[in-house]
RNA sequence: GGCCCCAUCGUCUAGCGGCUUAGGACGCCGCCCUCUCACGGCGGUAACGGGGAUUCGAAUUCCCCUGGGGCUACCA
């Protein structure tokens, strides 16, 4: 085995409830360059205990979701590493041989309380204006009445005795913080269905794997201090802890479906680039000592640092999302630009299987500087792929005009002598075109563009020209 | 309700007691380039939530208020 014991290992834990959203994705992100500037590990596990909510093929959605992001795991469900297997499920019985010990030791207690009988005592206490806890009722049990209970058919679940003292939480990103021993009651950590409680699951899974650094949402803080009560009470040294602050919609709340693309594989789909969608994450929540703005990922694990993770919680913004976009789509070689381009024309059906894989490469050129993601190909060209053009009012009426309509002429003449359309054969038309009709700048090129495409605005018309072909 | 976290331009953020007339980026506005739209270049707009305290000096430290967020499960 590897000298893991001096070595960073942090982990990236989704549950495969749902796709990978851009929170997720940023706390992936933040684990794997911690790992990486710090050559650790970086470990990736489904926490799929929850059966009835997990999706079917929702962890392979995440891993190839992370994967076309370019977050690459050193340890994980598909390949397998030393501490292995790497989704919950899997991992029963080592969750029921912790649960055992702790037993054992008189730190934990069954309970046979039925859920309704808890959920009516919470309701209460929340009547009264109290903090639900729960009241100890079968903690101290006897043996006739544990008996009696299961002749009952009461199922039973495992509690953790927590003990009687203030925890404070040690976190990387937001300092000391205080819970008072008043704010916890027993909590339980095995299920009636015998699966371990989140907190349960997440504390056993992290100190086997020997997780060092964890490195989660802002979400969790309130969990910690379960979770180093079990540490503790399994005698087991405690990881270093780092709360991210959360992703919020532009509203202030949550990010969710209803505040648009929040998926990792919607904005891929939208034509977002990975490089591009990494970029702008990672300046969510953490930032650079410079003023740099763009960064490869290898720069990224370079600069990256905990202490340059900021505490307070970041607005997502699309905008700026684009601009990024834009500029990594500028950046592409032009093949490669028009191999991934291709499945989007395609989908929108302007492109058909046996396209003009020249004239194809013309259009992705003309258009690369133009677009802020993939998807926006499809409506900036579609008249290209038409054979008809509509007329847009105000180029109807400049059509109309006098001089357009002899300008024109001249052009037409000049065009059918002409053999090759191509970009440089149109500056000696235009010359050519100019000469003639004695008209130069806006009267010279505004007809002839409201000719060519129909609108008053678009691309370069030597560009045009040769796209028109 | 209780507990916890947070607070600089609309947004992402720099700032970790004097270097700050608060810096950069997106957005927005204007100018230049230009046949138009973009791109690009240049410039502009815009912020320390409020009140105390500490200090010679506070965006920076402390307290209170306000505001926002999270958690409050046999969900994760």
């Amino acid at each position: 085995m590897n000298n893991y014991q001096n070595k960073i290992r942090a982990r990236f834990a989704p549950s495969p409830t749902g796709y990978l959203h851009i929170g997720g994705a940023r706390t992936a992100l933040f684990n794997f360059l911690f790992t990486k500037k710090n050559k650790g590990s970086f470990i990736l596990r489904i926490e799929d205990t929850d059966l009835e909510r997990s999706l079917e093929d929702s962890a392979e959605k995440i891993l190839e979701d992370l994967k076309w992001l370019g977050i690459n795991w050193d340890e994980g469900p598909d390949i397998g590493g030393d501490f292995g297997p790497y989704s919950q499920t899997q991992r029963l019985p080592l969750y029921h041989k912790y649960a055992e010990k702790l037993l054992k030791e008189g730190k934990a207690y069954y309970c046979y309380c039925a859920p309704e009988e808890l959920e009516e005592k919470r309701k209460s206490a929340l009547e009264r204006k109290e903090t639900p806890r729960y009241d100890g009722k079968c903690k101290n049990l006897t043996q006739s009445q544990r008996e009696k209970l299961i002749l009952d058919g009461r199922k039973k679940a495992l509690r953790f005795i927590v003990p009687e003292k203030d925890i404070i939480v040690e976190d990387l990103i937001k300092g000391k913080v205080e819970f008072k021993k008043e704010n916890f009651s027993d909590f339980i950590i095995l299920k009636s269905n015998l699966t371990p409680s989140y907190n349960f699951a997440v504390t056993i899974d992290d100190l086997s794997m020997r997780i060092n650094y964890v490195i989660r949402g802002d979400e969790h803080l309130i969990n910690t201090p379960r979770q180093i009560m079990l540490y503790e009470a399994l005698g087991e040294a405690l990881p270093k802890f780092a709360h991210l602050p959360m992703i919020l919609a532009a509203d202030h709340s949550k990010l969710s479906k209803r505040h648009g693309t929040t998926a990792v594989g919607e904005f891929r789909e939208e034509g977002f680039l990975p490089q591009a969608l990494i970029n702008y994450i990672a300046l969510l929540g953490w930032s650079p000592s410079g003023n740099q703005e763009f960064f490869s990922q290898e720069e990224l694990i370079q600069g990256f640092s905990l202490e340059r993770v900021a505490k307070n919680s970041a607005i997502f913004d699309k905008e700026k999302l684009k601009w990024m976009n834009n500029f990594y789509i500028k950046k592409t070689l032009p093949e490669d630009l028009v191999l991934q381009i291709v499945p989007f024309l395609k989908k929108s059906e302007l492109l058909k299987d046996n396209y003009d894989k020249k004239w194809l490469e013309n259009l992705v050129f003309s258009f690369q500087e133009n677009l802020n993601t993939l998807e926006e190909i499809v409506e900036l060209s579609k008249d290209f792929f038409k054979e008809k053009i509509m007329l847009t009012p105000e180029a109807l009426s400049l059509l109309n005009e006098e001089k357009s309509k002899n300008l024109l002429k001249v052009f037409k003449s000049l065009i059918q002598k002409e053999i090759e359309i191509i970009e440089s054969n149109f500056k000696i038309i235009i010359n050519e075109t100019q000469k003639i009709s004695a008209l130069k700048g806006k009267e010279l090129y505004m007809p002839i563009r409201a000719a060519l495409t129909g609108n008053l605005h678009g691309l370069e018309l030597a560009k045009v020209f040769s796209l028109l072909g």
